[in-house]
DNA sequence: AGCTAAAATGTTTTT
DNA sequence: CATTTTAGCT
């Protein structure tokens, strides 16, 4: 009786000291294994080691520190032991503990969903950490973003509603065409009614798991609804037709998968016992629905995230999601995790008080222990030239200074077309750097038409994908004949490939047309044949090859673009290369998936030492010592189409809480008196958002290039920090770069292919001077990734390229 | 069919 | 302004 309670309160005080690098309140998420549990973690609260830390103890322990069943085997001994524990090492501490494990989970029971596919990676090699050890049992548990994650469903149950296991995704741009296709055979003139619009009508209908039926009732007497509803159900069948997905589709064909078929829902619900979602702000409302579906069973479901960082609404996420997740499961625990362990006291507070002029928060006080820090420093300058200079400058003074590697540096900016002026700077002053989005990879044309082969090769019905290739190369089959092919194709009942193989039984297709069309379903058939006993890797070289797509860019006259492009192509046969050797059983079919769900932020790579510049959407989760902000101007952020629309100012002002709250030693907010936009040279005031920092947590500065004046709002700056010297050295960014100690000795070491190392510096006879970023092995070559001083960033291949190392 | 040159057009954020 | 679409020519 006593022995009973004794053993409980010492098993519950070992768990505590397992845990005591956590707080009260994160232990307590942690222990919280059974039923719905909300958790609303401010920015930098410690939201993802919560999340790993639960897992782990739910597969290693169970509900063990809740439970009060008492082992028939507790004894004065037992109880003399556990005191002992409690001096243990931690990973001593943790093996014992697991004698008092109640109702383990097996580790395929856990299903984690995050934002990104990196972050997903990156919870199992934590996990992995925890364990000590490299376990198979980790790497049973399924992580992965909702797209990702139902994929993996629809590969395996797809079948049951329709689609083959082969099913292609269609990206927005291959969707885009595909509308664009329908509302040309709906005579439906793109001057009413723009592609756009009725893409992303059609986009947020899905969210919402709206059938055409179900918009167009919804549409009532607004013509323009109804039309787009028309078009709607015409693309819905013929991407059905085509075995292909949009992205919107990979959430709801799930639900409707789920919903549908009891015996597969009740496998999964049975399966995943215990369900985690990660920035459950961001979620809309099919992706609600999902998770109310899958944790059907056991209600067993953890979601994290803060009302606050909601950023995705464009997207149809519903904040709603997070604000009633209590009205969706009753008896949901909340824990609020409120200290932050990120930022220092003057970024915090700068965050808190922008985003405390936001209406309808859930509310909560951020705060943290750690020291005030240095003031918010607020930079006006004259135009985005300056600007990127400006940036360039503090991050060279800085990373000398302060002896900061420039990893520590991130540019998070309102839209893409900002890091052009940045980018500029940055490749003139020589600081390596690295540009997440902007064009992807697998959006640059050559990629994509490979892409698009592969498609083919791997779902022969695609005929969007068959209409972007089927005379790239040219071979003889234009527009012309290939919109005949497809209208014939539809009034049969085939798909274009098929038709094309009998393109000789058609009198409207013309003899020479008709041979060609022939002739590449037999080039088709071959690279199918092919696929089936190589690599993926192979099959790419060889498509390639086969379809004389090598060749015309070998041809490409101007060298730049030739360049450009064969070393995208070699890069994609790069990757494919790692994707057979680390997936376990390599497909084309995964591949294919895994190309059209990378993100630009999973390719993020965080050891090699540059500059990153991004979005403030892509940097959402991600932290840095040194942040800076530019374009902090009415019309650039917020931006001008968002400024009538207080709910969308609203949705800003948290864009501006996620940058803010990104940084944690330092933040530089810049704006310019003059921007050129579109062509348009802007004049726009400084952002409301940098007003909305308390004025005593800043110090703002104008430049004086061009004359002006200096001001401090802040009345009672301290002094001394040089970081910010206007006239100095503003000229030169370059006096701290990397190159600045070699431009005087210029020796080089002619080598025609010597070994080059991260941090090198070089000279290529074409771009000029550089540093190596990275160096990857490929194919018995190496692939190095440069920074050229005037070029900005290339990749070469080392025995190509004469990349000559200067010392 | 395919090329070139002129015209139009569009501009947030992303899986 | 920078990309994409179209018209007109070969």
């Amino acid at each position: 009786m006593d022995l009973a309670k004794e053993f409980l309160s010492l098993k519950r005080k070992l768990f505590d000291k397992l845990y005591d690098d956590l707080n009260s309140k994160q232990r307590e998420a942690v222990y919280s294994v059974n039923g719905p549990l909300l958790i609303l973690a401010g920015a930098g609260s410690g939201k993802t080691t919560v999340l790993v830390r639960r897992i782990a103890h739910i597969i290693r322990y169970g509900d063990a520190y809740n439970s009060s069943y008492v082992p028939d085997w507790i004894n004065e001994a037992v109880l003399e032991e556990m005191k002992k524990a409690a001096d243990y090492s931690k990973d001593d501490l943790a093996a014992y503990l697991i004698r008092f494990a109640v109702d383990r989970a097996p580790a395929w029971s856990v299903l984690g969903i995050t934002f990104t596919n990196k972050a997903a990676g990156e919870i199992k090699a934590r996990i992995s950490e925890i364990f000590g050890e490299v376990s198979e049992e980790v790497s049973e548990i399924t992580t992965g973003t909702f797209h990702s994650v139902c994929c993996r469903f629809l590969r395996m149950y797809g079948d049951k509603i329709g689609y083959d296991k082969n099913f292609s995704i269609c990206d927005t741009s291959d969707s885009k065409s595909l509308i664009t296709d329908c509302m040309n055979r709906l005579n439906i003139d793109e001057k009413n009614l723009s592609v756009k619009s009725v893409q992303s009508i059609i986009s947020r209908a899905k969210d919402k798991l709206q059938t055409p039926d179900d918009l167009l009732s919804e549409a009532g007497q607004d013509i323009k609804i109804k039309k787009v509803a028309e078009v709607y159900s015409l693309y819905q069948s013929r991407l059905e037709a085509q075995n292909l997905l949009d992205f919107d589709d990979i959430i709801m064909q799930t639900v409707r998968l789920l919903t549908e078929h009891e015996e597969v829902r009740e496998k999964l619900q049975s399966k995943y016992r215990y369900i985690s979602v990660d920035e459950y702000q961001d979620t809309n409302y099919a992706q609600l629905k999902l998770t109310l579906l899958l944790s059907g069973k056991y209600r067993n479901i953890m979601v994290v995230g803060d009302d606050d960082q909601s950023i995705y609404k464009f997207r149809g996420a519903v904040i709603e999601n997070i604000l009633n997740f209590d009205k969706n499961y009753s008896d949901t625990k909340i824990i609020r995790l409120e200290e932050n362990y990120r930022s220092t006291q003057t970024i915090l507070n700068a965050a808190n008080g922008v985003i405390s002029n936001n209406k309808g928060r859930l509310g909560k006080t951020l705060w943290t222990q750690s020291e005030k820090g240095e003031l918010i420093s607020i930079k006006k300058l004259p135009d985005q030239v300056a600007e990127g200079k400006y940036i360039c400058r503090v991050i060279s003074d800085t990373s000398v200074k302060e002896d900061l590697s420039f990893r520590n540096f991130a540019v998070l900016y309102r839209m893409n077309a900002q890091s052009r002026a940045i980018e500029q700077a940055l490749a003139k002053s020589a600081i390596p750097y690295r540009v997440l989005g902007g064009l992807r990879f697998f959006d640059r044309m050559e990629v994509k038409d490979i892409v698009s082969y592969l498609n083919i090769i791997n779902n022969p019905v695609d005929d969007v994908r068959l209409k972007r290739i089927v005379n790239t190369p040219r071979r003889g089959i234009g527009a012309k004949s290939f919109d005949v092919a497809s209208t014939l194709a539809a009034a049969e009942g085939y798909s274009v490939l098929e038709l094309m193989r009998n393109a000789k039984k058609y009198p409207a297709i013309s003899a020479v047309a008709a041979k060609a069309m022939q002739d590449f379903c037999y080039l088709i058939d071959s690279l199918k044949e092919y696929s089936y006993s190589h690599t993926t890797a192979e099959t790419i070289a060889k498509v390639i090859d086969a379809t004389g797509y090598g060749e015309m860019v070998a041809d490409i006259p101007e060298r730049t673009e030739r360049e450009e492009r064969s070393s995208n192509l070699e890069e994609l046969i790069n990757t494919a290369g790692q994707y057979d050797e680390d997936a376990e059983d390599p497909t084309l079919s995964e591949f294919l998936e895994e190309v059209a769900l990378v993100s630009d932020v999973d390719k993020y790579d965080e050891s090699a030492d540059a500059v990153v510049l991004m979005t403030i959407h892509s940097a959402k989760g991600l932290e840095f010592p040194v942040v800076f902000l530019p374009g902090m101007e009415e019309g650039v952020f917020p931006g001008y189409q968002t400024i009538m629309n207080p709910e969308e100012i609203e949705e800003e002002r948290r864009l501006a809480y996620v940058a803010i709250t990104r940084a944690k030693k330092r933040v530089y907010i810049t704006h310019v008196g003059s921007r050129m936009m579109n062509g348009k040279t802007q004049m726009n005031p400084i952002s409301r958002f940098a007003e909305e920092i308390p004025a005593e947590l800043t110090e703002r500065t104008e430049d004086e290039q061009y004359g002006a004046f200096t001001r401090n709002r802040a009345a009672f700056v301290s002094t001394g920090r040089s970081i910010v010297n206007p006239s100095s050295s503003y000229t030169r960014s370059s006096v701290y770069s990397p190159f600045s100690s070699h431009t005087k000795s210029a020796k080089t070491t002619p080598q025609a292919s010597e070994k080059l190392d991260i941090g090198d510096n070089v000279i290529h006879s074409m771009f000029g001077k550089g540093v190596v970023l990275s160096a990857k092995e490929m194919g018995g070559d190496i692939l190095y990734e440069v920074v050229f001083e005037e070029h900005g960033l290339k990749k070469l291949m080392g025995t190509y390229a004469k990349l000559k190392k200067v010392n």
